[in-house]
DNA sequence: CTCCACAAGCACAGATCTGTGCTTGTGGTG
DNA sequence: CACCACAAGCACAGATCTGTGCTTGTGGAG
């Protein structure tokens, strides 16, 4: 009786587990119809046991700023354009594709979902949120080693980067045509 | 025996009742050491029994849409200033001096923590929005009353809303001096 | 090839959340 | 003043989440 059992089990390697179980999140963040977001219910649909999640990640907090980083960090490769505005565009260009997806918008409701309000997520999360203006500040750089005067970080911060967060956040779509270069040029004109 | 319990209860209006679990939904979102955010917290720090929350209220979600709602309607009474950049800079002052408290920031996240995945909420999510424009809206049609020419809600939203909610969400303190003017002045001279 | 460290899966249990039926106090109405 | 509708509180229970101890398959080192 017991036997069978070990021998019916199918197990995988823990990066298959860890890649289905970010896929599951993924999913059950985008699909409108799913059930809520918790940690047995990310396991049944990764078709992996709750424990493995729980011994991994211990708190969904954990699991979704773990699955936000990974997908970030795979999906935006910043490419050198060799212009300031080039680079703002592109990666305004990138943006925008991303949150007219609803994948996009559930990566970035997840980054505000996994900042918990208890004292060591208070870190972890200006942590998370530098992390994010990383890519902005190579670009700075860039351009500064060029010879460009870049606009401070928060100006980038308040006109190109906010717009981008409160429509995922709302749902709300961006101007069919020429959204990314207004934003740029207001942004690189004031 | 149990004649004692009976008047032993003490009992508040349901008045009472609401604005006791508003406030400790509220000071639970703002307590960095508290315990996270449930129904049976809430209850238990309002002093009030947990099954008159789930039968008010129903879900968590439904609490916080109705928390915010009332305390948005409530702190923000948008005065008539005379003109358009007046009503703007007002509102963007209040919403600074807003975002500068932890309860404010609280406030937004609740916005966006109460707007679950689900298929209805959705479109609450929508209805939500846009009450929060609403005094957006009113400021231009009093703009346009007057003969002013008041910039399109979604350069508004852009340039001036969207700055703040993302400093709510992610704890960044706005600049200290000039700021509400700073963006009120960028986006009417674009 | 053999052995070993690691992690995935299983079984089980305590804690916590969610919900229901009932009692009873409160405020309003005649 | 008496009565009634409503909602708050209590007791209790099912469902679900969270976590632990153990077994066992997998992949890598020697």
């Amino acid at each position: 009786m017991t036997q069978q059992q070990a021998s019916a089990r199918l197990r995988r390697s823990p990066e298959q587990v860890r890649a289905a179980v970010h896929q599951a999140a993924v999913e059950l963040l985008c699909d409108p119809d799913g059930e809520e977001l918790n940690i047995p219910a990310i396991a049944a649909r990764a078709g992996v046991n709750h424990t493995s999640v729980y011994r991994r990640w211990g708190t969904l907090d954990a699991l979704l700023a773990d699955m936000v980083t990974t997908r970030l960090e795979r999906d935006s490769p910043l490419k050198d354009t060799g212009s300031l505005r080039g680079d703002l565009l592109a990666w305004a260009e990138a943006s925008v594709a991303s949150i007219r997806t609803p994948e996009g918008r559930a990566l970035v409701r997840a980054v505000i979902l996994s900042m918990p309000n208890n004292t060591r997520a208070q870190a972890e999360r200006r942590q998370q949120f530098e992390r994010r203006m990383r890519s902005i500040e190579k670009i700075r750089e860039r351009a500064t080693a060029r010879g460009e005067d870049p606009p401070p970080l928060e100006q980038i911060l308040d006109q190109l980067i906010a717009p981008f967060y409160i429509r995922a956040v709302f749902g709300i779509d961006p101007p069919a045509d020429g959204y990314p270069e207004l934003l740029v040029d207001r942004l690189l004109h004031a």
